[in-house]
DNA sequence: AAGTGGTCTAGACCACGGC
DNA sequence: CCGTGGTCTAGACCACTTC
């Protein structure tokens, strides 16, 4: 019975019954979970297994665990710091996300190709989009990527469906992190226009590196956020 | 030999171990660290003890894990998403800290007292400061405390030290994390002035409630930075 | 006292990497 | 091929929480 009947560990078996129950409402936080032992019993491993199946469920921060007590379903997630495309941050405050492509070119620029460790002279497809929520334009954001990498994706359907999703899907890309350098900035007259605001109001700025897992600085995201329509959320630990 | 001779779990002293040779520079990053067996036999250990000092290191972002090579010391860390006090950031980019205390009274404020979870009517300490770095101001920082759970703290030495420091080691505070709002504005005409920019330039405004170990919001801090000497630096993750 | 998670043993087989 | 980490067993004692 060794390392499961299907390929999957046992442990993640394991998990996945806590998780289904989670889901589906039937466990709820604060709840109990069955212990370890309860586990080892129900699923015929032994303990260090079950309690391996929970030591990652609370990394993953889906349960809390303590000593004595037992473990517990853990208060639903708020995402800190978690990269989520703008397609996927608005549905989930039940928005409607559009977004307006000004311009899909190839480019060059030395700087920005440097930043995501190609070299210099390399082509880069540049596209610039202004995004809107709430029927109001609320940033304006410029997309950088390697155009042989990428061949192709200036044909694609940009005005609809996630970048992120196109990337993954079709091209195989998978993201990992990005690094976020945030200031701010005032408007340029062109960008005031485009995000019907005044000249020289202040923007909030976020320049991003998006990574894949392999570590390969991938994309390079310029935004310009009105930012009276928008706060950046964090969580920082000690 | 259970639990270690001197109550400290076999594992955590593997860790001690291979930390030391990292601290000391005896490893380096990318060079690999003993094996999950050479550890079992180095410290006449089981073979899952051995390996969860490994996993946890993992864990921690100390070393990597790579399956059929080996454990390897990862590079040196950046502490992204990490919570320093001011006078720590400075001392990391080696800059002096200093600040100038503008102001420092018992107020009452209705909405901040809500934000930190305290009854309406609570008194509370408002400090308000001048950072600087490089011989430049390029922050304004006000922070809000309980008045009462951290009675005496206006007549403590508030121009040196920092502040968190003062709160951990004589008021017995454990910070666990902070929730930040970032956002840009414009600057008035006091905060200008204290700044040495100009009305209207654009700020970084964070506001930032901290958060003690047992969950309790502790301080709420307001900070303006001069966008032209501050960004900030975020990780995502997918 | 009963139950829980935390630590630990002394092995085992597997999948994978580099040579 | 050999060594590595990944998974797993069938137990054990301890520290802690809850009742």
């Amino acid at each position: 019975m060794r390392q499961g009947f299907n390929g999957t560990p046992a442990y993640k078996r394991i998990q996945s019954t806590i998780l289904q129950r989670i889901e589906t409402g039937q466990l709820r936080p604060g709840d109990a979970v069955n212990s370890e032992r309860e586990l080892a019993k129900i699923h015929r491993v032994s303990l260090m297994t079950a309690r391996h199946a929970l030591a990652m469920l609370e990394r993953e921060g889906m349960v809390e665990r303590r000593r004595g007590a037992g473990t517990f379903v853990a208060p639903p997630k708020i995402h800190f710091n978690k990269l989520v495309s703008f397609s996927e941050q608005m549905a989930s405050r039940s928005m409607n996300a559009r977004s307006k492509v000004l311009s899909c070119s190839v480019i060059d620029d030395q700087e920005i190709a440097a930043r995501l460790a190609l070299p210099s002279g390399s082509r880069l497809i540049k596209l610039e989009r202004v995004r809107q929520g709430a029927e109001e334009p609320f940033c304006l954001e410029t997309c950088y990527l390697s155009a042989t990498e990428f061949a192709g994706l200036t044909q694609g359907p940009l005005e609809r469906g996630s970048l992120f999703s196109t990337l993954e899907h079709n091209y195989g890309l998978e993201i990992a992190h990005a690094d976020e350098e945030v200031d701010a900035t005032a408007a340029d007259l062109r960008t005031a226009q485009l995000l019907g605001i005044t000249r020289q109001d202040p923007l909030l700025r976020i320049r991003q590196v998006i990574y894949s897992t392999k570590g390969k600085p991938t994309i390079y995201v310029l935004g310009l956020y009105r930012s009276d329509r928008h706060t950046l959320l964090i969580r920082r630990f000690r």
